[in-house]
RNA sequence: GUCCCUAUCGUCUAGAGGCCUAGGACAAUACCCUUUCACGGUAUGAACCGGGGUUCGAAUCCCCGUGGGGACGCCA
């Protein structure tokens, strides 16, 4: 507890925000919450090419549906560039970094020749400065790239929060690049300096960082800056166990939401995917915050499933307030062209299919034919509409002329009429159903009714009598 | 190829050497409830990757296989 925890979510605004990199996000704020800390949003934007301002705002949107509020940032590391290029500078002087004027064909023939050897294609160390060592003359016209002096030998190790310890030999490593040609700083120099510069206590990523962490860790020692607490997430896989790609299944979080998710409900179950509290499934932010640990984390991968998602958006869904429901309900029927206020009273029909129905779109179809005109196929209205059941609804529609609009009356009308008619429930309700929504099934049918009103069900009756 | 990570029901997982005849949840199946369709309730089936150790005792620790994943960029 003495130093206050600081935690980041860095990701490159090459695309939107996914579904695993909002459990990365959500991790990282939770373990800030549960520490009192701070959670820091950091944009990554070094790869100018990549990066766009439309992927900016998608990350900041996917943020706040999910309601991962950061308290520091967004930091750009490319407003940065100063601070990168003083450190570089520091480096060199130090004599922890150096310039290589080693072309990038060269190299690359240097890769093809180790990989044809089997060995780990890396850096040769030519132009890495060495005690009684003769560097060749610099070629002219040529700009330089600038590496770092990676340790030759050792291990570098680290405890890491969720996969335990892990050792790296310093021969396994090369010295990387951490200036471009054009004088730009990459990638793993970059974080290095920022998370220096930040205070980061705890590093919360993904599992394909894990061959970065050893060359950061050595780089943070080169500068003399603490090295962070590192934890490694191992990735979310599709479900079909395949790994996520933009072909199938790393969506944006935002087509959750056009899908009619509940954001509780992705959290809820993001939450629970890969981290664990004994035998708990359901539970709020605020009781996974209370919990939420590292030493919880499942080191190995997770198949994303949809059906399970499914149920807990159900689930949230029967328990979330209906004024909420009809909310999102309006919006959604606006786009779809119907006037929501056209029909009964939303909240009120949410109210009777919000525990029916397992997403909002599904809640939307069902609430539609409260607010038009419903066109039942010929099909169905022979089916069910035949001259006995008509009949029926007309001697009904007597009885609801005149009976108190309420639960009860409507049931008892029902009930008279079914007795007059010698007819079952089922007889009068189902063509009764299809009159008035234009489907066999609906919840209980004196409750559609009271909700639907007297005049609308008289009237949409009479089209049929 | 080299290095790193990983392995419990179909899926997410519980499990820190004896509480394990391996627990929960989703999904599946059956039944109950029912005014249709759902919801809900109850029940059932379903797993420790293989082989060696260590130990009185291993799902748990170690080693070797095998499967899966990741990394080896002047991308992040």
């Amino acid at each position: 507890m003495s130093h206050p925890v600081r935690t980041r979510f860095a990701p490159s605004p090459t695309g939107y925000l996914h579904i695993g990199g909002a459990r990365t996000a959500l991790f990282a704020w939770a373990y800030a919450r549960r520490h009192g800390g701070t959670f820091i949003l950091r944009i990554e934007d070094t790869d100018v090419a990549r990066s766009t301002p439309e992927a900016v705002q998608a990350i900041l949107d996917g943020m706040a549906w999910l309601g991962l509020a950061h308290d520091e940032g967004p930091f750009y590391q490319m407003q940065r560039m100063d601070r990168y290029k003083e450190v570089i500078a520091q480096m060199l002087v130090a004599g922890t970094a150096y310039h290589c004027y080693m072309a990038p064909d060269e190299l690359e023939r240097l890769r093809e020749e180790q990989m044809a050897r089997k060995e780990k294609p890396r850096y040769d160390g030519r132009w890495r400065p060495e005690a009684g060592k003769v560097l060749p003359a610099p070629p002219t016209g040529v700009q330089p790239v600038v590496r770092f002096r990676n340790p030759f030998d050792g291990v570098v190790a680290w405890d890491d929060q969720v996969k335990g310890r892990i050792e790296i030999s310093n021969g396994e490593l090369d010295d990387f690049i951490i200036a471009r040609a054009d004088g730009t700083p990459t990638y793993n120099f970059c974080v290095v300096v920022d998370d220096w510069d930040m205070g980061i206590t705890h590093v919360i990523r993904g599992d394909d960082h894990v061959n970065n962490t050893p060359r950061q860790i050595n780089l943070l020692q080169a500068l003399g800056a603490p090295v962070p607490q590192y934890a490694h997430l191992s990735m979310i896989l599709g479900d079909d166990g395949t790994k996520l790609s933009k072909r199938h299944g790393a969506v944006s979080v935002m087509q959750y939401d056009d899908d009619g998710y509940l954001p509780e409900a992705v959290l809820n179950y993001l939450a629970r995917l890969g981290w664990s509290h004994g035998d708990e499934e359901v539970f709020s932010m605020e009781q996974f915050v209370q919990w939420f640990d590292l030493d919880h984390i499942t080191s190995s991968a997770a198949q994303f499933n949809t059906e399970k998602l499914n149920w807990l958006n159900a689930h949230y869904l029967k328990s979330a307030v209906d004024a909420r429901l009809a909310g999102e309900v309006a919006q959604r029927l606006a786009k779809r062209g119907i006037d929501p206020e056209a029909g009964a009273p939303l909240e009120q029909v949410a109210a009777l299919y919000k525990d029916r129905v397992a997403n909002l779109n599904e809640l939307a179809d069902a609430l539609e034919p409260f607010c038009v005109v419903v066109h039942p196929s010929a099909e169905m209205i022979a089916t069910h509409l035949t001259d006995v059941a008509r009949a029926a609804l007309k001697m009904l529609r007597g009885k609801l002329a005149e009976c108190a609009w309420e639960k009860a009356a409507i049931s008892a009308a029902m009930k008279e009429t079914l007795a007059a008619c010698g007819l079952k429930m089922p007889q009068v309700a189902m063509p009764l159903r299809v009159a008035l929504l234009g489907q066999p099934q609906s919840p209980a049918i004196d409750a559609v009714l009271a909700v639907l009103g007297r005049d609308e069900v008289l009237g949409r009756l009479d089209r049929y009598l």
